[in-house]
DNA sequence: GTCTATACCTTGATAGAC
DNA sequence: GTCTATCAAGGTATAGAC
């Protein structure tokens, strides 16, 4: 077999890892399948880098692209964010597999910086206002819910519906989520 | 040690994985920490389940009282759902375990058939028209992405908010995805 | 400094004795 | 119906070859 650079092994190593992770999850993917794909030996997996979780920690990563989100006006904000989160197709893989794996303590704290990072953050520093921070959480629990819906339950009606249509009523929901009234019937006047 | 009949063992057992795998969840409760705990041998446990995975399937059911959900007016529906479903304890660990082991196939299945019979099935009892079914399943990944976000990724300011403020603002946005217009601004005059 | 061979421990599952 | 012994697979560690 050819020698290659540490750096080189390394890499490969993280590409099957990669890989793996996003296709089967955490759990069933094994130190010497990644190894086998990366035409090398488990050995050499945990040598450079030390447990499975560690490789899994530092192949699944993602950001979304958030330059369409900033010149967005805030009314239409809602419609633009859920269009932006589907239309990028790495997150689903990596999304799956920290939901699936949050069962370890590590990857659960990943899942929390990228939820804040990916979800919460970008709706917040759009908003003003005392309610901000709740609103943008409350807004990252929608997001969240249509993309577990979509990949982790995976309903199929949702799935086979019009992505227009989807990404039209979601993001009016999420809309509500952000501008909308706190109170359950708008059109009506206020009691009293 | 005492005999047992089979049933009792049988039920010992079942108690026992209850326990641990909603506490710890499917990959991190072994089949010999099961037995250990009903006081028996990881052999038995196997015996009578057939596999880890089916007792799994076995023990993680739940049902919600869907009672409170049918006096209450429609208008009302969205804020007293999202309280029906926090209230009710013992939906947590289930709902966790079935997420976080949503890797394997027979529990994915599983958990489609509980967000289908408790999420979608109730609220879709309470729509009409040609858009019910859309409405619906929209409504069950909004309710989910509010267990997601308090269960899953434990949102610590969700956590911590006040209880009635949160069922009042995430009703109130559970209630637009049921009966609000699905066009992003509900006050305004419709376009031309 | 890189890598291979090998072995250790845990875990799900099975076989066969009682 | 219950238990002991055992296997195969998987995560991890280490010794030593190159």
């Amino acid at each position: 077999m050819v020698r290659r650079s540490g750096e080189a092994t390394r890499e490969e190593i993280r590409v099957a890892a990669a890989r793996l992770f996003r296709e089967r999850g955490f759990a069933r993917t094994s130190v010497r399948d990644i190894a086998a794909l990366a035409v090398t030996n488990p050995a050499l997996v945990i040598r450079h880098f030390g447990t499975k979780e560690l490789l899994f920690l530092d192949t699944m990563r993602f950001t979304i692209d958030d330059e369409p989100l900033l010149d967005v006006p805030l009314e239409r904000f809602g419609e633009r964010f859920i269009d932006v989160v589907l239309s990028q197709d790495d997150i689903r893989g990596v999304y799956l597999a920290l939901v699936r794996g949050s069962n370890e303590a590590q990857i659960k704290v990943r899942l929390q910086a990228i939820h804040e990072r990916t979800f919460v953050e970008p709706v917040r520093a759009r908003l003003a206002g005392p309610d901000a921070d709740v609103r943008a959480r409350i807004a990252a629990a929608v997001v969240g819910g249509l993309l577990y819906a979509l990949w982790v339950v995976e309903d199929e009606a949702l799935l086979a519906a019009d992505r227009d249509e989807l990404i039209a009523r979601y993001g009016a929901l999420l809309q509500q989520a952000l501008t909308g009234p706190t109170s359950p019937r708008p059109t009506a006047a206020p009691p009293r």
